[in-house]
DNA sequence: AACGTAACGGACGCCCCCGTCCACTTGACC
DNA sequence: GGTCAAGTGGACGGGGGCGTCCGTTACGTT
């Protein structure tokens, strides 16, 4: 997690890198992406200069400071991938990134959409989608997923996650955790009882 | 909608106010509340001064703007209510809230959470939930609503509908749709083969 | 047509945010 | 301990949004 390449850095600039990196981190997490460079910097206890130093511009910080949340990201899926019931393995994945999602209220908008310019995240996001989308097949090849889904719905319900930002941090685990019981139950492929008032051509 | 009472307003004033009323709701829905006001004031042809003039703030503009819209949802409400199918009823609700809030980007912002302050607001959001509630009860008690729903799961996907506000606006609709398809499944109670749609018991 | 007042809009001040510059400080190596 | 480049933070300029002031315009009434 700490840089630590053959510290070109000298040490109190470390120190101050990593403790920029720490608050960009929490405070991302807790307030979303639209925090001010200063507040970062203020709660560092470091001057806008040095902030700016090692992080040229936000989206440098902000790609530095999710950077492990990708990296639980892809085991997240991963695990997913390995677990050998296919229905368990893909709604874990759901439920787990969903939760990802609240505890981290810039991340979804770091890695989806936003910067289409951050060539790191977009290489990570195709190979996730693409692990995802495997999960998903197997899935439906066992007949546990809902035979209409398609790759869209789960965009769709990561992104709606993202939604359930507004309701304050005490309840917003559970509030995720709920949120994803809902959307796999909703994957869930159900029983040979047809119901009426779904199909609507 | 147009403002009638016993003309107060100078006639061009009447009429700058309407028009500043169709930018601002037109901005709103199409690209959310933190539309500047100066682009709302150039896009309704007037001066920054004459839009203050007749919106002191932003939030009286925001709440203006979004009348219609209220409307709209107690009349999707009401007619669910007067459904005698409570599941279709329930479900139709949903349905069309979901396009509603895809169709205005700041409305769920507006309505839910955001300003606490609006009492017009929260007046009719208390009297909708209540009515939501109502709706829900009684599509649970026909058994058509999974047993384990709780008003917060209904403001969970309405929060989380706001989620899909990235995508462009030309899918944004079939989303919304497919979204409340997706929720509407989550919701449904699953059980023995029962088909709901028709009441059952 | 003339007049008084409501209405208008360009320009202003304020604040917040981003990213940069520069004079001062401090760590690291001799 | 001395030296010096790397590092630091306060201050600066630019941009944009909000809400206000004031000289000018035009409605509508007589």
């Amino acid at each position: 997690m700490a840089e630590q390449l053959p510290h070109l850095l000298r040490s109190d600039a470390q120190d101050n890198r990593d403790r920029v990196l720490d608050a960009a981190r929490a405070l991302f997490s807790e307030r979303g992406l639209d925090v001010p460079m200063r507040v970062i910097a203020r709660e560092a206890g470091v001057g806008p200069a040095t902030l700016y130093r090692r992080f040229p511009t936000k989206q440098t910080l902000v790609d530095e400071a999710f950077i492990d949340e990708l990296a639980t990201c892809r085991r997240i899926v991963e695990e997913s991938c390995a677990d050998p019931d296919p229905w368990r393995g893909f709604a874990s994945a759901i439920e787990r990134l969903c939760v990802l999602n609240a505890r981290n209220q810039g991340f979804v908008n770091a890695f989806m959409s936003a910067n289409p310019e951050a060539e790191m995240f977009t290489e990570h996001r195709v190979s996730l989608q693409r692990q995802l989308a495997h999960l998903a097949q197997r899935a439906k090849r066992a007949g546990a997923l809902r035979r209409d889904f398609v790759m869209d719905d789960l965009v769709l319900v990561l992104l709606a996650g993202r939604g359930l930002s507004s309701v304050l941090p005490s309840s917003r685990e559970a509030r995720a955790l709920r949120f994803a019981e809902l959307a796999i139950d909703a994957f869930r492929e159900r029983g040979e009882g047809i119901s009426v008032g779904q199909r609507r051509r």
